[in-house]
DNA sequence: GGATATTAGTTGGTTTTGTAACTAACAACA
DNA sequence: TGTTGTTAGTTACAAAACCAACTAATATCC
């Protein structure tokens, strides 16, 4: 039995996946990156923390899903930048919240509105029932 | 005015495909990855050349959206698995045709069965409205 | 209390990617 | 022809990601 030939790599779910993620990170990418010479991890740290507010760089492994070498790496690199800083806890010395600085936190609402309104560019390439759709897929794949 | 807070990161469309994409592409790099020692180029450099036949290098950039460091350096290894081999043109001195070798369409059809079948499985976790309008979502977005 | 296991976070070394400069072949056109 | 420009593909170096080993603090349990 010969393969049958109707499956075009462009249907491959991780395939298709892969190529809008990185279209839609490439964009948004620049707001971050030029402006404030982040990466990504970094700005997903300090999403976390201006968003929900202090918490500790093994909390933000579990919310973000991102290995604890890459928090300690952005963190190291958000404190260079005098985005955030680090409280030793009293409870238990191995653990530092992470708290946005005030200037870090002038970062993190311009970059939100930026994302804000870059989420709703592309959104608006589709109706409210393919957004929602589009969102709950991905939800679930994410969950797999 | 403050912030409004009713937009959470999940929510955020780069980053919720970004983890969807990742998710899916996990679970599927362990078919190629540990069976065959294939990076992820690698293995769609080969599904190229075995769904398309074979090609120049510059046709896999453009079809594949890949940069042409990474097809060079994906050639490269493959053909150390002797998994394709370069054909010279003589048309055009700089260009190489690039074709599997038996080996690689024994490989290729065997990833191409897994990748059906995870597919399959992935998209069973969707009604075939769902799917449809995922895909056509994700193709919307890789080709902004 | 003291040996052992766990947890938080960091560091070092290797892989992989990204970027830009490069070589070689061809094309265009004076 | 020969100068200039373009295209195919490679290579070299820097940036980033990955993984495993590490330190230091705490928890467990005898």
């Amino acid at each position: 039995m010969e393969t049958p030939d109707d499956f075009d790599l462009r249907d491959f779910l991780p395939y298709a996946l892969n190529q809008a993620a990185e279209a839609a990170s490439l964009a948004f990418q620049k707001q971050y990156r030029v402006r404030y010479g982040m990466l990504r991890t970094e700005w997903r740290v300090l999403f976390h923390l201006g968003r929900y507010g202090p918490m500790t760089a093994t909390q933000i492994c579990a919310r973000a899903s991102l290995h604890k070498t890459k928090i300690s790496r952005a963190v190291h690199a958000l404190e260079q930048k005098r985005y955030l800083t680090r409280m030793a806890q009293e409870t238990d010395r191995r653990v530092e919240e992470l708290c946005l600085t005030r200037q870090g936190g002038i970062v993190y609402r311009e970059l939100y509105e930026a994302a804000r309104s870059y989420d709703a560019s592309l959104s608006a390439q589709f109706t409210p029932q393919e957004r929602e759709i589009l969102g709950r897929c991905l939800h679930k794949i994410a969950r797999l």
